[in-house]
RNA sequence: UCCUCGGUAGCUCAAUUGGCAGAGCAUGCGGCUGUUAACCGCACGGUUGUUGGUUCGAGUCCAACCCGGGGAGCCA
């Protein structure tokens, strides 16, 4: 018996029998030659049957294997340069072919097709190479940002998604009924993990966060992935060093071993290699400035066919800003300083000059927008009350967040980074619903 | 919620001014020893999103609705 081999190990297995146990992604012949592409979940490779080396009945059976079929195909490993694949340049010389089972006439075809027939066969879309390879980094990304906050320091302490109220009161939720009262899937974490670090010093929760709102576009999921990581003792320049260094390791991870899955999706790699600390900051001013200049001159916003809106001091970014903004750096830029009225309740007003908040946004280069949002948190009980009250909140839900600040209050301060929009970012996908495996948006919940 | 584009064979698309609904892929059969989304021949494949209207005649024009794509707002 040949030992069975996963594909990504074949190079260590040249000129030796060896067995494979997957699916046919794409078959094709010529005559006394069946080229078999199989895919076994690592990779694909090459399988080619010459009529003389098996049976008869196994040729025969070869040549009529439909797409996805399930078989064990054994032989000799042969590097050969001509052999497609992932990774590709090796493939099997084959000795015998069990088909495991002949698959039904599979409706995905190698051909092009709509989105709207693809989302409903997400779940055989799966096996498509590309999609394969979007979902192999983002398992690497995750893995990555696990690796980099335990190595430094983290503690994984995840909180609640079943959550009383919103915690920040704007973005519309998803509303359940909890045992007859309503309860909200959460948002975020990191009114719990800000209670957290009080415990445990420097924590992150890592789990799915709900947004009802009716977005329709690619750069928005009802369901995603958000990693919160929360500092105590740090204030926001020392969190921007946190993120630069947090992002590129995720980066730089992702093109060490992922070289085949970004072939297969054709990423161009240079600007990633690029993504190293430190990166540009730019502080709010300065980005309306920039803003306001192009707008002057009338210049594009990449990617749309618009020019770019001017923008009054005070007023938040749009995505056309956010856009323009992103793509005069090469790298991803720090956007820090928004106006305090913009944002959440709980961010730091800077103290000599409180209309801004010690804030900070990364946004991605080439159009993928924010991947990080975060801020110093407010430290004073006198000042977050009177932050609370402005923002029309209910003193009584806050209660036990104020005593945060009542029992030996810091400075301290965390981010979230969502997940599938670095993936995309990182893969160069053109869509969000890409880089999860069953994404949740405003028109699809099946499969 | 608003703006915008679309819906024709299992899939991707075509169909001139309103005049016989057509290709490629997939599938089936046959051929080929190096295919890369192979190729060649033959076959199979249709309630043109729904309802109503205009017309001798509607895939094509009009109205309403349904479904989907992209974008704005909001955000990660």
């Amino acid at each position: 018996m040949a030992p069975i081999v996963s594909i990504h190990q074949l190079y260590k297995h040249v000129g030796e029998e060896v067995t494979l146990q997957g699916w046919v992604y794409n078959r094709t012949g010529k005559g006394k030659l069946q080229f078999l592409q199989v895919r076994d979940g690592t990779g694909i490779c090459q399988a080619v049957i010459f009529k003389g080396n098996v049976s008869p009945e196994e040729f025969a059976e070869a040549k009529a294997l439909g797409q996805e079929s399930s078989l064990r195909v054994t032989g000799i490993v042969k590097a050969e340069e001509r052999a497609p694949g992932v990774p590709g340049g090796y493939e099997l010389d084959v000795r015998s072919v069990e088909v495991v089972q002949a698959a039904e006439e599979y409706p995905i075809s190698p051909k092009e097709h709509g989105v709207e027939f693809l989302m409903a066969n997400r779940h055989l879309w799966l096996r498509s190479s590309r999609q394969w390879a979007a979902l192999r980094v983002r398992g690497v990304v995750i893995s990555a940002i696990r690796e980099w906050l335990d190595d430094n320091g983290y503690l994984n302490v995840d909180t609640p998604i079943l959550t009383p109220a919103a915690a920040e009161g704007t973005t519309t939720l998803f509303e359940i009924d909890y045992h007859g009262e309503p309860a909200y899937l959460a948002q975020t974490g990191q009114l719990y993990n800000e209670a957290n670090i009080f415990a445990f010093g420097k924590v992150y929760c890592f789990g799915p966060t709900f947004r009802a709102e009716k977005s329709k576009t690619r750069r928005h999921l009802q369901e995603f992935w958000m990693v919160e990581p929360e500092i105590a003792f740090c204030d926001l320049d020392e969190l921007m060093e946190i993120e630069e260094q947090f992002v590129s390791h995720i980066v730089q991870r992702c093109l060490r071993e992922c070289r085949a899955e970004l072939a297969v999706l054709e990423r161009d790699t240079t600007l990633l290699e690029n993504v190293t600390p430190s990166f540009p900051r730019i502080h709010y001013d300065e980005a309306v400035e920039m803003i306001n200049a192009a707008a002057a001159q009338g210049l594009l916003v990449p990617g749309y066919d618009e020019p770019v809106p001017a923008i009054e001091w005070g007023e938040d970014f749009g995505s056309p800003h956010e856009t323009y903004l992103a793509a005069q750096f090469e790298k991803p830029v720090f956007v820090h300083h928004y106006p305090t009225r913009v944002k959440a309740f709980y961010m730091e007003p800077e103290p000599d000059r409180p209309e801004v908040c010690r804030s900070v946004d990364l946004l991605a280069p080439e159009g993928y927008g924010e991947i990080t949002g975060g801020s110093e948190r407010m430290s004073d009980p006198a000042k977050l009350l009177a932050a609370i009250d402005q923002h029309d909140l209910p003193r009584e839900a806050y209660d036990w967040y104020l005593d945060l600040r009542r029992y030996g209050s810091v400075v301290h301060s965390g981010f979230g980074l969502g997940v599938e929009r670095t993936v995309a970012w990182i893969c160069g996908l053109d869509h969000l619903r890409e880089a999860t495996a069953f994404p949740r948006t405003l028109t699809t919940m099946r499969p």
